[in-house]
DNA sequence: GAATTGCATGGAT
DNA sequence: CATCCATGCAATT
């Protein structure tokens, strides 16, 4: 219809051609133009273009109009302007999109998804329109915002806003990944084939999908219905995608100039040339994604115009939106929202820098393009509605570019989020709003992953059927509506896409995934090793429904046993004997030294030798192991909570534990973030390590304040300050002394005994208050002592802030660092008569930085990967914070 | 001297 | 082996 694109914007007369009209001076924007941009229209047209009434008012004599099949009523088919009032059916003919959307709804039409899906593979070149339709988000003008080229993009255009189909969610969603998006130069819609791509569709095993896209998808039927199809969707399609399978040809091409949006209609315009199967296709076009933006990125120069395909997207960016995460974002509203992509945050992320890495693909796909580094301001809606300017830009970087945002530290702070958390990215139609939503990683999304991960290394390529399980999804949501999805959708794509690429994917995830397996085992092998001192009563604290087991005295480590209780109602323990690995029976009260063999066995004659035979039989001892880490582990009794509290106290619980009597060096994968820096090294002044805690823990929620994480905290203060109380009772002068003699020996002595934990374990309230000016002193004193080395790096005047009582960081590691030093504190008080500390709190310079460890009794023979000797380092650091407790 | 900014580096993919 | 991208870091402000 009208004139070149250019014009759009630039002329002053309505786009159009039939109206001469003066545009108003805020020219209405109309269908999206095949470059991208909006057709401005005077207000006249603008409003029949609203009201769905232009082409009906225009183009009445023009050739292309059609019945739709099921209400009669006349169609536009042939123009642009109109591309989003119909859909193509798989038998011919047209339905116009009120029908269609009944039909969906109602379950009898497979005309949409076939024909939406059916954009498949756009050759890349097309794509390039896709950026540009870009919306501005902030700075630069608004525009109205591009479809996605993603499918995605439910984007309507501004008129049709009504007419959207929510499912269209769905489909572009699942598309969108895959997709190779683009809009093809030609906009000739026309029919060109559409049969023929759902007849593709088809035959890649793309049905199943289909279908589930239509009966999951119904059409709006529930908003919820939809994100999670879309969630389905995108698992599957996520599956797919690096793998290059061909898989399902969904590949949505632009939707045509126009914006709007309609995926199925899209299709019409669709590729200039019909390829061979979809599979093919698919392939093809990604190939060709890949190739051209390979070409065409030059250096520093803007790569392609439409930011290559999202179909690059690696897998680790595939948006996983939970229900909740969508329900979240779009609230109450009937908006329909997209979603992009997501990324967890690293530590430079969630740093006080304020910058945000956006990965290329993802930025190029997404955000409007950029050709200088400068970028433009972005306007962005966190999840609670508020909107947030941004700084989009890049770096050029080995002949590449690297796309940041910059400024997000308030955004990132007001939303409590940290490194190892997931921001998402989507886009909220209508009006194409950016929305961030963040999602905290802790162990549901961690599962998420590792279950998105094995899904898609196992699934085959073609499944249609396979799918993903459900119950992974099911899981990661949480949302029973997933579950539900997943389980009707089942599948709905072919999940193929196990390949390599997903599992290439989630690698790091997965790498997250494996520490945290190892820090859990780690975790309850210590537990299984504590035992309560001899002759001690617990008491038993109940905090906020949690009962805990306090002891006076430090637990033990002991050999790791199994107790039960026998046919008679006793209460036994079972142990294994180190040599033969026979089972022993054995009182429960027995405490066994970390190794025990059978001629240790003093309570069963009979069988205290190797030779004797084993009481239990491989089955009752089957029976017994399952229980034994629960059992063994389980100094946390949790009286009611939710499961996922529980896991997440009882693995603070048992890490702080832990954490106190290695003095800190089991804090690991759970502070990881993304990938495996070195996070705040004590003595480190890097960027990531002068920020405050809140860069630190991803997984962490150790600065969060979560309710579990302030259970925690206040656990630790309640039995500290309990402790300590009876304590100072007890020993009061002891106490008394050697604070006193410590002091003087710190402060005075720049080579006090090496423990600086010393420091920690000698309550001197005073000297923590002091501050900074007190770290040097220790600096001074670490110096000399035996773990110089890494008291020297740890301390640093900077860090104080990390590790100062009042730092935001409310980080575990603070608390860590607090209980130890309390426990610590005590432990030498107890043990010692006055000298304790040297044995009890020394630390060992061992190898390196981060070997720290309690030299005593205490010292765990759990093996702690060197994984954060951070947090040692930190804990040596700290001490002083909950001394003031003491004072 | 601290905070920013922009580019370089190098491990991971 | 080419990229990506998380960080490091020096130059600026």
């Amino acid at each position: 219809m009208a004139s070149t694109p250019a014009a759009a914007s630039s002329s002053k007369i309505c786009f159009n051609s039939d109206c001469k009209d003066l545009k108003s001076e805020i020219p209405r924007k109309g269908w999206r133009l095949r470059t991208g941009e909006f057709a401005e229209l005077c207000d006249r047209c603008a409003s029949a273009f609203e009201e769905g009434r232009f082409c009906d008012t225009f183009h009445l004599n023009a050739s292309g109009w059609r019945s739709c099949v099921s209400c009669g009523k006349q169609v536009h088919c042939g123009c642009i302007v109109s591309v989003h009032a119909f859909t193509l059916l798989d038998a011919g003919g047209i339905e116009c999109i009120a029908c269609a959307r009944k039909n969906v709804v109602s379950g009898s039409s497979s005309s949409w998804s076939q024909s939406m899906l059916f954009h498949s593979s756009v050759p890349e070149k097309y794509k390039e329109y896709s950026a540009k339709g870009w919306t501005q988000l902030a700075g630069s003008g608004p525009v109205p915002w591009r479809q996605a080229p993603s499918l995605f993009n439910s984007s309507v255009s501004q008129t049709e806003l009504h007419s959207r189909v929510p499912y269209e969610v769905d489909l572009t969603s699942g598309i969108d990944r895959l997709n190779v998006c683009d809009r093809s130069s030609t906009p000739s819609l026309e029919k060109k084939k559409v049969d023929d791509f759902s007849e593709r569709l088809m035959n890649a095993n793309l049905k199943p999908g289909t279908r589930d896209i239509q009966d999951k998808g119904n059409a709006g039927i529930n908003f919820e219905d939809q994100h999670n199809s879309c969630l389905t969707k995108f698992q599957q399609s996520s599956l797919k995608e690096e793998s290059s399978n061909p898989s399902f040809g969904l590949a949505v091409p632009y939707t045509s100039q126009d914006e709007t949006g309609q995926i199925g209609i899209s299709g019409t315009h669709l590729r200039p040339n019909p390829q061979p199967s979809p599979a093919k296709q698919f392939h093809i076009a990604l190939q060709n994604a890949l190739d051209t933006s390979s070409e065409t990125q030059i250096r520093n120069g803007r790569p392609r115009p439409d930011g290559r395909g999202k179909n690059n997207l690696f897998p680790r960016y595939w948006p996983r939106f939970t229900d909740q995460d969508l329900q979240q974002i779009t609230g109450d509203s009937n908006s329909i929202i997209t979603p992009l992509f997501e990324k967890m945050l690293s530590a430079s992320d969630a740093g006080r820098i304020g910058r945000l890495v956006l990965p290329k693909k993802c930025a190029e796909a997404h955000f409007p393009p950029i050709s200088q580094p400068e970028g433009l301001p972005l306007k962005v809606q966190d999840s609670k509605g508020k909107e947030w300017i941004f700084q989009f830009r890049f770096w050029p970087n080995n002949n590449s570019r690297m796309y940041v945002l910059e400024g997000v530290t308030p955004c990132i702070q007001n939303m409590q989020v940290q490194a190892g958390d997931v921001v998402t990215f989507s886009r909220l139609e209508p009006g194409g709003k950016l929305v961030m939503g963040f999602r905290k990683t802790s162990t549901a999304s961690v599962s998420d992953q590792d279950n998105e991960a094995k899904n898609s290394n196992g699934v085959s390529m073609h499944g249609d059927a396979e799918t993903a399980d459900p119950t992974s999804w099911s899981k990661v949501d949480k949302s029973g509506y997933i579950a539900k999805e997943a389980l009707g959708a089942k599948v709905a794509v072919s999940r193929k896409r196990k390949n390599s690429m997903l599992g290439s994917k989630s690698k790091r995830l997965r790498i997250d995934n494996e520490d945290l397996v190892e820090l859990k085992l780690t975790w309850e092998e210590a537990q299984g090793l504590l035992r309560p001192p001899p002759n001690q009563v617990a008491t038993v604290v109940v905090i906020e429904g949690f009962e805990f087991e306090e002891y006076e005295d430090a637990p033990i480590l002991g050999k790791p046993t199994i107790f039960a209780t026998d046919n008679l109602g006793e209460k036994i323990q079972w142990v294994q004997c180190e040599d033969c690995f026979k089972w022993r029976r054995l009182p429960s009260n027995v405490l066994l030294p970390s190794k025990w063999t059978c001629p240790s066995n003093s309570w069963d004659p009979e069988r205290s030798s190797c030779s004797a035979t084993q009481e239990l039989t491989a089955e009752q001892l089957e029976n017994l192991l399952p229980q034994c880490n629960p059992a063994a582990s389980k100094k946390l009794k949790t009286a009611k909570q939710e499961p996922e509290n529980v896991d997440a106290l009882e693995g603070l619980d048992t890490l702080a534990n832990l954490a106190i009597l290695e003095e800190g060096e089991s804090l690991p994968a759970s502070s990881q973030a993304t990938t495996k820096h070195p996070r705040h090294r004590p003595g480190c002044t890097c960027i990531v390590c002068i920020q405050p805690p809140s860069g630190k823990g991803p997984k962490h929620k150790q600065t969060c304040t979560c309710n579990v994480c302030e259970t925690v905290k206040r656990r630790f203060r309640t039995l500290m300050l309990r402790r300590e109380k009876k304590q100072s009772q007890k020993e009061a002068e002891t106490t008394a002394k050697k604070q006193q003699t410590s002091l003087p020996d710190k402060v005075v002595d720049g080579d006090p005994p090496p423990c600086t934990n010393a420091e920690n374990s000698c309550p001197n309230p005073k000297k923590v208050a002091t501050e900074g000016s007190e770290d040097h002193p220790n600096i001074v004193k670490s110096s000399t002592s035996p773990f110089k080395g890494q008291i020297d790096l740890n301390i640093q005047p900077e860090r104080e802030e990390e590790l100062s009582p009042g730092s935001d960081s409310g980080s575990m590691m603070k608390l860590l660092q607090d209980a130890t030093d309390i426990y610590l504190r005590q432990q030498s008080m107890l043990t010692s008569g006055g000298n304790s500390n040297p044995e009890v709190t020394q630390i060992q310079p061992g190898g390196g930085p981060g070997e720290e460890k309690i030299s005593s009794s205490l010292n765990l023979g759990v093996s702690h990967r060197d994984v954060d000797r951070e947090p040692s380092a930190a804990f040596s650091i700290k001490t002083s914070a909950p001394t003031s407790a003491t004072g």
